[in-house]
DNA sequence: CGACATGTTGAAGCGGTTCAAGTAGGGTGG
DNA sequence: CCACCCTACTTGAACCGCTTCAACATGTCG
C-alpha cells in the first residue's frame, strides 16, 4: 500500500508537469521538494460524469480545481433561475477561484463532458503558502489573470455586434487548445450553441445563422460540433481584443520569487 | 522631524479604521503591531485632479489603490481606442488587483473628481504577508469578491433589459453609499451620462430616457447629477440578482486566520 | 423504430440605437 | 456682469440588428 502510494504520486507528479497544474507550478521555478509537498495536498475525485455538478452555487467546499480531461462550464443563477454562464474550462485550466471570499462557490460548475479533475484544498494551499515562498504570488497572479479576461468578455458584450463576439470566441478557443498542443484550426465544441449563446449573450439561432454566415464567407467549416478554421487571420480580424497591450510572453518571469 | 512622522502614522491610522483601508485591514483583526505594520508602507500621493490618470494600461506599476476620497473609473480600451468602462470606485473602494499576473496595469484609472488615494506597494505587502497571517488570505478574498460582482455585471450585460440595468446599478450604488454610512437614498452622480451608459453597454439617450421613465414612474427625483430615490423596494424589484446566495453578512469572521 | 433534444432556417416584430434638433449649465474672456 | 461658447444632457422620430416565433431537419438514445 505504502509502494501503491508512492506510484500514484509519481503519477500526478509527471501529470502535473505536463498538463493540469502545469500553470500553477512551473511558472515558480519549484524544486523537488515543493513540488512533493504540493502533491501530497493534491486530492483526486472520481470522474464528474457529463451534466453533473463538480459544485453548486453555495457549496461550502473550499478547494479549487483542475481540470485534467474533459470540459466544464461555470454559471450563476439568478433568481428566477437562469443560468447565466461565465466561462468554459478546458484540460489545464483552473477554476473554483471565486469561492474564497465567503467561503462558498458564488457560481456552479458543470461537466460538458465526462470530466476528471484535481481538487486542492484552499486551507491546505494556502499554508503551504507560508511555505512556499512565491506560491501566494502566483495564486494572486491567476485571479488576476481571470479578472483581465473577464474585462475583455465584459467590453464584448457591452460594445461588439454579433459576429465580433463569436469570431472572438473561436480565436479564443483556439488560441487556448494551440496553448495546450492541439491543433489551433481543427476542434471540437464540447459546449452545446445553446451555451455559446447564453455566454456570448445572444439567441441560439444568431449562433446558428452567423455559423452559416463564416461557412459562406469560407471562414471555417462546421459539422455540429467539430470546427475546422480556414482563415483564422480574418477571424481575428473580426473579432475584438480589448487590450491593447501586447502579451510580451514574460508571465511571471520578471519576477524573481523572493 | 521624527515627532512628525509619528503624527502622520497617527493621522493615517486613524483613517485607515475610518474609511480607505477599513475592509483591508479590519477583518482580519489586526493588532496594533500588525496595523503599524501595514502603516509604515503606505506611500500618500497628492491628490489626483479631476480627469488625470491614476494609472493607464500597461503601466509597470505595481502598486494598489485606497480611494480615501472622490471617485474614480476603471477602464479598458480596445485596438481603435474605444474604452469600456468597468466600474467605478467610491472612497473607501480598493484598486489596481488587475496588475499581478504581468506586472502592468490591464485596465487604466481616471479621476472622476478630485480624488486622494493611499498607495500601496505590492511587492512591500507580498512581504508583509509573510508577516502577517491572513493577509494573503484577505488579498485574495479581496480579489474573488471582485470576480464575484462582474460574474453579476456579466449576467447583466448579456440578458437584462436596459431598465433592470439602469436599476440595478442605483440599487447598487445606493447599498454602497449607505454601506460607508451616506444616505441611500440621495446621493450625487459623480460620473456623466455617457460613463453610465458606457459601463451598462447601452447609449447614453437610453440612459436619459431611463431617468426620465423612472421619474414620471415616481421611483426617483433626478435633477442633473443629484439622485434622490423614492421608491427603494420597485427598483430592486426592477433590477436583477445574479447569486440567489445571500449575503449572510458573515464575511470573513468565520475564517480563523491560522 | 419512435420520441425527444438539439440545431437550422425563414419571416415578422420590437427594443434599443442612431440621427437630428434643441435645451441647459458652467466656464471663459471681454 | 453679461455675452459667448462648448460640453453635457434631453427629447423626438426613423431605422435596423437582433430576437422571437414558427416550422422543419437532424441526431441521439431508450
Amino acid at each position: 500500500m505504502s509502494q501503491e502510494r508512492i506510484v500514484k504520486l509519481e503519477d500526478i507528479r509527471s501529470h502535473c508537469q505536463k498538463c493540469s497544474l502545469f500553470q500553477l507550478c512551473m511558472p515558480m521555478g519549484l524544486g523537488d521538494g515543493d513540488l512533493n509537498k504540493l502533491d501530497k495536498i493534491i486530492k483526486r475525485r472520481r470522474p464528474v460524469e457529463k451534466g453533473e455538478y463538480l459544485y453548486r452555487i453555495g457549496d461550502p467546499h473550499r478547494s479549487m480545481y483542475a481540470v485534467r480531461a474533459g470540459s466544464l462550464k461555470s454559471f450563476t443563477t439568478d433568481q428566477e433561475g437562469q443560468e447565466q454562464i461565465i466561462g468554459f474550462h478546458l484540460p489545464g485550466e483552473l477554476l473554483g477561484l471565486d469561492a474564497i471570499s465567503r467561503g462558498v462557490h458564488s457560481c456552479s460548475a458543470k461537466a460538458l463532458e465526462t470530466v476528471s479533475v484535481c481538487e486542492i484544498p484552499y486551507e491546505r494551499l494556502e499554508s503551504l503558502s507560508q511555505e512556499i515562498p512565491g506560491l501566494s504570488h502566483h495564486l494572486l497572479s491567476l485571479m488576476s489573470e481571470e479578472l483581465q479576461h473577464e474585462h475583455c468578455h465584459m467590453a464584448l458584450l457591452a460594445r461588439a455586434p454579433v459576429e465580433s463576439r463569436l469570431a472572438s470566441f473561436l480565436v479564443q478557443l483556439s488560441e487556448r487548445f494551440k496553448d495546450r498542443g492541439y491543433s489551433a484550426t481543427e476542434f471540437n465544441l464540447s459546449m452545446s450553441r445553446n451555451d455559446i449563446a447564453n455566454l456570448l449573450g445572444m439567441a441560439v439561432e444568431t449562433i446558428s445563422r452567423l455559423f452559416s454566415q463564416f461557412q459562406e464567407q469560407h471562414l471555417l467549416i462546421v459539422e455540429r460540433k467539430h470546427i475546422q478554421i480556414l482563415d483564422l487571420p480574418q477571424l481575428q480580424a473580426i473579432s475584438t481584443h480589448c487590450s491593447p497591450v501586447e502579451n510580451n510572453d514574460e508571465d511571471d518571469t520578471s519576477y524573481s520569487a523572493s
